[in-house]
RNA sequence: GGGCGCGUAGCUCAGCGGGAGAGCACUACGUUGACAUCGUAGGGGUCGCUGGUUCAAUCCCAGCCGCGCCCACCA
């Protein structure tokens, strides 16, 4: 006997510990086409916060419909070893002992880390069992695995060797936390209120004449080579070629003119650092200025400035600067201004543009074909407004930065030899051999220090975890894959450069659909943060709740293009939701309705189970529509309405008196029916709450072995719907709902049996009548229906149909403001028939608007004005009697 | 400066050319043998504003007003 309640915490871990111990999650199992997809993977440093679990739920919700389906599912598993952010958690343990990673070999460094991982990088793969993901636990793959190494060298070789990497000198985005270059999409802008410093550089050779610039970063002003103003700057005419004299270095600077110097902003004059800003960088180069770099890397001033200035910190530096240019009398202005300034969105630390030498992707080359892809329908974005962000994005992409100075992530395969000449290898053998060739000598090489970018191996997590290079069957299998789900926040990082791979090494695109989901933000819209202390932890929510509730949740409010502001008593609700289900089962349960395998859902006999069977395949046509379309939010729904509002409120009710009062025959096909409508219901929930479902279906019916995510997914085509059925419950339930509000509206006692009088009925409706006399009488709470009679003193009268509903309530009804009710209602259809009339007058309505519509609202006018009439009538028996 | 999105019931949101919807909250009644994590009934909306297209507009188009996000080197 199922309890009360449903308890998640007593079924969760067993039903998991099921599928995997039946190996029900792994793929290979069918000779069905192959579903898959491949996880986003998690960093290794996470743990489940609300995005993993909405991603990795609405994977999930799909990966169990295909499966159930009888595709081939394959959801591919597996972390990413997040080169800076793992490096960042292992260093910060090593300071905590009081050492740090300088302070050690490398290898050891890279031991410290794998042995992190083994014992504390399985988290997150532990939180999305708990979640219920039915990943293949048995193909995981981690970035960093030697397969997947491999590839990695493989792609770096081949693009080496086919010009597109290669390695560059120019600026960087420098961070100076970590000392390492990072690409351009991991700065983040922020606004910050800074000032505006107005400078003046005195003109060589022309004693008290000045030019004055503006600048945001006085201290960068140390490396300036040059003043650039407008070449139709009058202003500026006769400087242009003089050089100016700069303040606190000494160093003369020419003055050039340049399209780039707006005479509109600031002074119109512009300092040129072109070490230190991207713009002045490209001025420097259009002029031939000198390049003087003058930080190193941790942002400190170097050799290159004044010996005042040496070793000190950049911010230091700003003040000392402008406190030094005050002194001479040099400082013009200085505004309050606003601006934006990069950071690190790992270190959090403003960026410095530095100049170094780094390898990097001709990424709009790479971007062709993936543009293509995408252009030609190949791939295409669900919802399709985000290949406008693609396309924007691939079409004006800039070279990617791929080395990162650290240690932990896939060292480059590049040795130098002592002259410079880089041979870029898989091993260090085959660059010897290569180098060996090229000098006709062994020559010592040394190999380059840096790794790639995270994002790097994760480019290629398609296919490398399908074993590529190898020509593997599962390679062969699976790729292309279906579907991608992911945020949109990785779009660029990762969607990208995805496409760039899978169509450059695979020449297919890695998958025919991304589906962008929303960010899940807190309950007033906030992103969720842990500075803002608003996150919250699914774990939690699923200890509280369950997973099923939370996973429904978040299905259910996953509708496309917006983002999800979760709230707790949202996951209560659908938490209630499923206590439903379980007490619908429970029911099934204490009425033995079995599942039979003799019952034929097109063979039914009883009136309320040919409309149930067919309002089951309606709701099954409904979630596989909004499954197909990946409209999550209609799926669940769809089937939580049909499991609350048609199954548990009216089937169930109807069923009763058939289960317990019915005669044999009609008991049994009830029974059998009741138990598989559950069934269906069983199946259609399970995407969204795998646990329960499964709990309830192994305890009501299945055969051992037999379990619920590895039955079929309902179909509906093969069941019939029976209009006639269905009209005749929507009568019987209009025709309670009517009874039960006038009873509530009269306050008529909710325990209250009384008499009703059904009058002016057609004979169907005396059938229909008749038919569902013991239901009608239990849920309208009658004590006797008869058909025949007058209207006595102080009814209550009900138009339905054709008919009108009699209750004597004298003595217990208000007359005045029952004859108001009568009227209101009178009056609601008079205003529907004149609006309807108007339509039907409009001879352009007529003359353009499609038959069917017009026909409709003839219908309607037609029945309302049927039900005016006998409301007109109702009331003059009123008035009359009283 | 470009691009995208959002303004519908008190709250959170669906719907998106022909009868305004859900969940929660609220009110009243209710221990009717599955379920009080429940049942029954009810109140509540000029669908941001202004124009346009259309026989018909919450839905399409334009403008405006409010919000949010993404991209971009503006001193």
């Amino acid at each position: 006997m199922l309890s009360k309640v449903y308890r998640p915490q007593e079924v969760e871990e067993k039903q998991y510990a099921r599928w995997e111990e039946a190996g029900a999650f792994a793929c290979g199992q069918t000779e069905g086409q192959p579903y898959t997809i491949v996880i986003p993977p998690p960093n290794v440093t996470g743990s489940l916060h609300m995005g993993h679990a909405l991603n990795n739920t609405l994977q999930d919700v799909l990966i169990r419909f295909q499966r159930m389906r009888g595709r081939d599912a394959l959801w591919q598993p597996g972390t990413d070893h997040a080169g800076i952010a793992t490096q960042m958690v292992v260093e910060r343990q090593l300071a905590e002992q009081g050492t740090d990673r300088r302070d050690m070999s490398r290898d050891a460094f890279i031991a410290k880390v794998w042995k992190w991982r083994e014992e504390s990088g399985g988290t997150i793969i532990d939180q999305l069992r708990r979640l219920g993901a039915s990943c293949d636990w048995e193909r995981e793959r981690f970035t960093m695995d030697d397969g997947l190494s491999q590839a990695v060298l493989k792609v770096f070789v081949d693009l080496y060797k086919q010009n597109l990497i290669y390695r560059d000198k120019r600026l960087v985005n420098w961070d100076c936390k970590f000392q390492t270059a990072i690409s351009d999409l991991e700065v983040e802008q922020r606004d910050v209120n800074g000032h505006l410093w107005h400078f003046k550089y005195p003109i060589d050779g022309e004693e008290g004449r000045f030019i004055t610039v503006a600048t945001t970063r006085p201290e960068t002003m140390l490396g300036d080579t040059g003043v650039a103003v407008h070449p139709d700057d009058e202003r500026y005419a006769d400087l242009i070629g003089k050089y100016a004299v700069l303040p606190l270095v000494g160093r003369k600077i020419k003055i050039v003119a340049d399209l780039h110097a707006d005479p509109e902003q600031g002074s119109g004059a512009v300092k040129i650092t072109p070490a230190h800003d991207f713009n002045d960088f490209e001025v420097g180069r259009r002029h031939d200025l000198e390049m003087v770099n003058i930080f190193d890397a941790h942002g400190n001033l170097n050799e290159m400035v004044p010996a005042a200035y040496q070793g000190m910190e950049r911010f230091a530096a700003r003040e000392k600067v402008v406190a030094d240019l005050e002194a001479q009398g040099l400082v013009a202005e200085i505004e309050d201004h606003q601006h934006t300034v990069p950071y690190g969105d790992r270190s959090g630390v403003v960026i410095e543009p530095w100049l170094t030498d780094q390898w990097y992707v001709d990424a709009a080359e790479l971007a062709k074909k993936p543009i293509e892809a995408v252009e030609r329908g190949e791939t295409r974005f669900v919802p399709q407004q985000w290949e406008k962000t693609f396309f924007e994005w691939m079409r004006n992409i800039q070279p990617w930065c791929i080395s990162r100075q650290i240690w932990w992530g896939h060292q480059i395969p590049a040795w130098y030899a002592p002259d410079g000449k880089v041979f870029v290898e898989k091993t260090e053998e085959e660059a010897r051999n290569a180098a060996k060739i090229h000098y006709g000598k062994d020559v010592p090489l040394e190999r380059d220090p840096d790794v790639l970018d995270t994002w790097f191996s994760s480019a290629l997590w398609p296919f490398s975890t399908l074993g590529w290079p190898e020509e593997t069957p599962e390679l062969k299998r699976y790729y292309q894959t279906d579907v991608l789900v992911t945020g949109f926040d990785i779009i660029f990082f990762w969607v990208a450069r995805m496409m760039m791979m899978g169509m450059h090494f695979m020449e297919e695109a890695p998958f025919h659909t991304v589906y962008i989901h929303a960010l899940v933000r807190d309950e007033r819209g906030q992103k969720m943060s842990k500075s803002k202390g608003n996150v919250i932890d699914p774990l939690h929510l699923i200890d509280k709740f369950g997973a099923d509730a939370l996973r429904f949740t978040l299905s259910a409010m996953a509708a496309q293009g917006r983002d999800i502001k979760l709230s707790e008593n949202r996951v209560e609700g659908y938490r209630n939701f499923a206590t439903k289900l379980w007490n619908a089962a429970r029911f099934c349960e204490m009425n033995v309705c079995l599942p039979s395998d003799d019952f034929e859902p097109g063979n039914c006999r009883e009136t309320v189970n040919r409309w149930i069977v067919g309002e089951t395949a309606r709701a099954s046509e409904k979630v596989t529509q909004a499954l197909d379309a990946y409209k999550f939010n209609e799926a669940a729904n769809a089937a939580y309405q049909f499991t609350w509002g048609t199954f548990c409120d009216w089937y169930l009710e109807f069923s009763k008196p058939l289960l317990t009062e019915g005669g044999e025959l009609a008991r049994e096909e009830t029974r059998a029916c009741a138990a598989w409508v559950l069934q269906q219901i069983l199946k259609l929930l399970h995407p969204f709450m795998p646990f329960i479902t499964e709990e309830i279906w192994e305890r009501q019916a299945g055969p051992k072995n037999s379990m619920l995510m590895q039955q079929d997914w309902p179909g509906s085509s093969a069941i019939p719907i029976d209009s006639e059925a269905d009209a005749e419950m929507a009568w019987v339930i209009e025709l309670i709902s009517d009874v039960r509000a006038v009873r509530s509206e009269s306050n008529v006692p909710a325990g209250a049996r009384i008499p009703m009088r059904l009058l002016n009925g057609n004979a169907e409706t005396l059938r229909r009548l008749e038919a569902n006399d013991e239901v009608i009488r239990r849920l309208a709470r009658l004590d006797s229906v008869e058909t025949e009679g007058g209207v006595p003193t102080g009814s209550v009268q009900i138009v339905i149909g054709e008919a009108t509903l009699v209750l004597p309530l004298a003595g217990v009804i208000d007359l005045d403001a029952e004859r108001a009710r009568l009227r209101t209602q009178i009056d609601k259809h008079a205003g529907e028939i004149a609006k309807i009339d108007k339509k039907l007058a409009n001879a352009n309505f007529m003359a353009k608007a499609p038959e069917h519509v017009i026909e409709e609202q003839r219908d309607r006018r037609n029945d309302a004005d049927a039900t005016r009439a006998k409301l007109a009538e109702a009331l003059e028996r009123l008035s009359a009697a009283g």
